[in-house]
RNA sequence: GGCGAGAUAGCUCAGCUGGCUAGAGCACACGGUUCAUACCCGUGGUGUCGGGGGUUCAAGUCCCUUUCUCGCUACCA
């Protein structure tokens, strides 16, 4: 064995349990879980968690929907997650649910424990709320009276909540990322949290709710449930026995601070400032290290339920197995950039990388040893030394080049893990492989064959192919670890763990045992694939999902506070029709229209001018409010607000009366 | 609008602190080979290195400028 390096503790970030994860979702617990091999076999204690995220008003609604409760509903998908993970042969060693019950209770504690150390705080300013601008001000702050950011109405509260004081922690965090370069991954996001959070202040952040009740209550205050980054961050520690009161695990002690939290580019924020100053606050160490990695896009527009095309990890792993999946989605993704995903795509990389490189190299030198020798693998030390050089200058000494080609891998593929630029480790894993196919044409064994006093330069031959693919196979493990038991399992077919070799000796050629068989009856290890029969499958399986998803899936709005018939007698609402449209100047969100509401023109700025071009807006009919208080956006004053219908999935619609009527009619 | 990244072969991208005829993989074409899953090996391309200017003996590689794309962020009355 090699000898221990000392822990090494990794995590996922936990899993959304609002539906079923598809591949793009899927990728990050591959990614996390061939960094987790990989460490393991270069000799560390690895400790890789992973789990899922369960409360939030979400959740509850669509619990609600199913008609279970959310409990239920969160077991269920629960459920499923872990099966994938599961199915992708993640190699995770804790699986964490936000509703455990260990977990909820420290939770909780550490809720109490930064109220009472003054962290968190009740919102004082009740009654002095801004809603649009999601702040709380003091009597002091107040212009005239109004909102000092947008000078509009500030309302009494309608929920109290609890702040955490984050500008407290700004400084040290600030100086922890500057003097801990590695800390954010890839940099680039290092400079848009300090350039867009940190230098610019931070504001507090709202760590309850009230508005929804499937959370972890606030013990001392049991309408607040904790706000859920709060809850679902800790995981981290909880996970591993972290103890508020001083009562942590051995394991904590061991493996906290993590080294490696892999999260999406999404999440970055979270895991960056907010996290690191809870713990801060928790006067615990922070993570090493936090990589947010980019995303797995569908290439063939956007993944949907609605058309079918979403494309779920099981379902692939039916079509080309696991181990092809996962070399698919770990080759495909770049380390900054977002990768691609098609069938067309993944049958390519199938067919030219499995199936030909490495299936093919595998099959036919079995079929050699075979064919020459029985199947038995002779090291007869008949080598190609001192060959000498063809009339290029070249050298004709394969062995040596190929010998050198396998021992020099692992090394390369480290280097490439150490900055867990997996995909570009893997490359060099079948750069090994593609030097094998390219010995057995510089060697041609079928030539050897037919003279009888080459046949120990055709054994040394087939040995060291032998060698270099079992060399190759073993550094497979931590990408594909089928796929190098299956290997081993054809080349060491009496006892594949004869096969398997420690990381430390992968440097190493010809440790191979002289004389033993490889399989009499070789296995083909990736079959090659038709796009069109692939395409086909396809087609069935987004047909299966449309039928499947004849029901829709509903936009999920946060419910606010009952009105009276008076409250909504306020607000004025006619129809306005566009006389003109055009963008605002400095502002990629907004567009200006002018707008007849009756006998006048108001100018009216609106957030659409991603869904809708200034041209299409002319001559339009739309609902408008017309006795909303002008404000002056990116410089331009505006009279009233578009009504407009949004959805989850970033759709977005104006509305306007279904028959023509004449603008400026009153809508009530 | 602010901050940042990028624009290199048909496609996806490498090209560090400037230096010999600009690379890799895939795709394509031609040649070789037959052990093998019609597979493997070799050879090949015209790349205005986004446009324009500049520094230098020498610039994808540095500076300025311009166009476009992308990320984060603000505005979304």
């Amino acid at each position: 064995m090699p000898e221990n390096k000392g822990p090494y503790y990794i995590t996922t970030a936990i899993a959304y349990t609002s539906g079923k994860p598809h591949i793009g979702n899927t990728y990050e617990i591959v990614l996390a879980d061939s960094i987790a091999r990989f460490r393991r076999q270069e000799g560390y204690d690895v400790f890789f968690q992973t789990g899922t995220d369960e409360h939030g008003q979400k959740i509850e609604l669509k619990a609600e929907e199913a008609g279970i409760t959310p409990k239920e509903f969160v077991d269920n998908v629960s459920t499923e997650i872990k099966k994938i993970w599961d199915l992708m042969d993640t190699s995770y060693d804790k699986f964490i649910r936000t509703t455990d019950e260990d977990h909820e209770k420290q939770v909780k504690k550490i809720f109490k424990k930064l109220y009472d150390q003054g962290d968190i705080y009740k919102s004082s300013y009740e009654g002095l709320y801004c809603t649009p601008c999601e702040s709380f001000w003091t009597e002091s702050q107040l212009v005239d009276g109004k909102c000092p950011d947008c000078g509009r109405e500030v309302k009494p509260a309608k929920e109290e909540a609890y702040f955490f004081k984050m500008s407290k922690y700004a400084d040290r965090l600030i100086q922890y990322i500057e003097e801990h370069p590695e800390f954010i991954q890839p940099v680039s996001r290092k400079n848009e949290m300090m350039n867009n959070f940190l230098k610019p202040g931070l504001q507090d952040l709202c760590v309850s709710r009230t508005s929804f009740t499937w959370g972890i209550p606030v013990d001392f205050d049991p309408k607040h449930v904790v706000y859920v980054w709060l809850d679902a961050l800790t995981n981290y520690i909880t996970g591993i026995g972290y103890d508020v009161d001083g009562n942590s695990t051995e394991q904590f002690a061991k493996l906290w601070p993590a080294d490696l939290h892999l999260i999406g580019k999404d999440i970055i924020r979270f895991h960056t400032i907010y996290w690191p100053i809870f713990l801060m606050a928790l006067d615990l160490p922070l993570p090493k290290q936090v990589f947010g990695h980019p995303w797995l896009l569908q290439g063939d527009g956007k993944m949907s339920k609605s058309k079918g095309n979403v494309i779920y990890a099981d379902d692939l792993v039916d079509m080309f197995g696991v181990d092809a999946v996962r070399y698919f989605v770990l080759h495909e993704m770049p380390f900054e950039n977002d990768g691609v995903i098609t069938w067309e795509l993944l049958v390519e990389r199938m067919n030219s990388d499995l199936a030909n490189t490495l299936g093919n190299l595998v099959n036919r030198t079995i079929a050699m040893s075979n064919k020459y020798f029985g199947g038995v693998v002779k090291k007869t030390g008949v080598t190609s030394e001192g060959a000498g050089v063809d009339e290029n200058g070249a050298s004709l000494d394969f062995d040596a080049d190929l010998k050198a080609v396998v021992t020099a891998t692992k090394e390369k593929v480290k280097t490439k893990m150490k900055t867990l630029h997996v995909a570009d480790a893997m490359t060099e894993i079948f750069t090994l492989f593609k030097r094998c196919n390219k010995y057995i044409d510089e060697t041609m064994p079928w030539a050897l064959a037919k003279d009888e006093a080459q046949a120990d330069r055709l054994a040394e031959v087939l040995y060291n192919l032998v060698e270099g693919i079992t060399v190759g196979a073993n550094l497979l493990k931590a990408f594909m670890p089928n796929t190098t038991d299956a290997i081993l399992a054809q080349l060491y077919p009496e006892n594949p763990k004869r096969g398997e070799r420690d990381f430390d000796v992968l440097d190493q050629f010809g440790l191979r045992e002289s004389g033993m068989k490889v399989t009499e009856t070789p296995e083909i290890l990736f079959a090659r694939l038709d796009i069109k029969d692939v395409l086909a499958k396809a087609e069935e399986i987004q047909a299966a999902q449309k039928a499947a998803n004849g029901g829709v899936e509903y936009p999920v709005v946060e419910k606010k506070p009952e009105i009276t018939i008076d409250d909504f007698d306020k607000i004025q609402i006619q129809v306005g029709e566009v006389l003109k449209c055009e963008p605002v100047k400095k502002a990629k969100k907004l567009l200006v229209s002018q707008i007849r509401v009756g006998d006048e023109v108001r100018h009216i700025v609106s957030g659409i001018a991603a869904y809708y071009k200034p041209e299409e807006m002319v001559g339009k009919k739309v609902a408008v409010i017309t006795n909303l208080k002008p404000c002056k956006l990116c410089g331009v004053e505006s009279q009233g607000m578009i009504l407009a219908a949004a959805d989850d999935n970033g759709n977005l619609c104006v509305v306007s009366p279904e028959k023509d009527i004449i603008a400026g009619s009153e809508i009530c």
